[in-house]
DNA sequence: AAAAGGGACAACCGCATAGAA
DNA sequence: ATTCTATGCGGTTGTCCCTTT
């Protein structure tokens, strides 16, 4: 027999998220944190399904998230994972916590893929390296960083939206009892930068019981299950800063991290990592 | 300047799985 | 032990925007 729908889709809302919608559910986030999204809908009146919330916090509006070129070196880590790995976006993601593993998907459809094979018919034989040699370990900061950062970007999205309709015109209950002050304490102290940094750490201090743990990032480090966090929602820093971050780290993540904070040996490492994936 | 095509990204769909009842 | 529900994941599609003709 079939599932029933996550939810009744008579009168769900589909399609690319309003801002208003995002910061609703933004609001509710972080009064509540993330998890038990079923309520979600329910409680902002959002007219969107539990999944769609979820996957627009986790894609777009969680903290932390990295938007933007992908660095030479994610990239080269993009490539030595999914060749380790396969296609387990999630596992992979988990590896670049500022990325998502929709954007790494994404990322590996449109770019890598083509660049790969492009590579691959070039010169068959020295593909592989000529792909590690150009797209890792160059720790040259890309410039061509286009678009914002999802802090950034809804910083924009309250600032425009507030201007616009100073008066929500679909304020929800939840909307109605949070949005003046939230929003206006979000813009008022912050003039140019939306807080997530402030966001996060509201629910990491609130939830760290619990709800966090078994959302984006615990299910993420399940599959590698070290039994921690190695990868925290740290801002802007590159990965290096995970160097003091924690324990047990399985030989991926160890070879990850070293490859972060120095360029070289990298060859020496990436025959252990080959070894590694004949074992797997 | 306008139209067409292609690329990039956001979002949806359906299946899998874990946990609760 | 079984069923049901919520959530997560990967594949796919839709839409917007940029480039080319």
């Amino acid at each position: 027999m079939g599932r029933p729908p996550c939810c009744d889709k008579i009168g769900i809302k589909k399609g690319p998220w309003t801002p208003e919608e995002d910061i609703i559910l933004v609001s509710y986030i972080q009064e509540h944190g993330p998890g038990n999204w079923r309520s979600v809908p329910t409680n902002t009146g959002l007219l969107r399904c539990s999944k769609s919330c979820r996957l627009r916090w986790t894609n777009y509006l969680r903290p932390g998230i990295k938007r933007g070129n992908f660095t030479p070196h994610e990239e080269g880590m993009i490539i030595h994972l999914q060749a380790l790995l396969g296609n387990k976006w999630a596992s992979i993601a988990s590896y670049l916590p500022q990325r998502t593993d929709n954007d790494i998907k994404n990322y590996w459809n449109t770019h890598l893929k083509k660049k790969l094979n492009k590579s691959d018919s070039d010169e068959r034989s020295r593909s592989e390296n000529i792909a590690l040699q150009t797209s890792s370990t160059r720790n040259t900061i890309n410039h061509r960083s286009t678009y914002a950062s999802s802090t950034e970007n809804i910083s924009r999205l309250l600032e425009g939206w507030m201007r616009a309709s100073p008066k929500s015109s679909t304020s929800t209950t939840f909307l109605e009892h949070k949005m003046q002050n939230r929003t206006n304490n979000f813009i008022d102290h912050h003039s140019d930068q939306f807080p997530y940094e402030q966001l996060q750490g509201s629910w990491e201090e609130g939830h760290s019981k619990g709800i966090n743990g078994d959302d984006d990032q615990g299910i993420k480090n399940s599959e590698n299950n070290n039994g921690d966090d190695v990868h925290h929602e740290d801002g802007d820093h590159e990965d290096d800063d995970d160097h003091n971050a924690t324990p047990p780290l399985t030989f991926i993540e160890k070879w990850l991290l070293e490859e972060t904070s120095t360029t070289g040996g990298q060859m020496e490492e990436m025959s252990h990592l080959m070894e590694l994936s004949n074992m797997l």
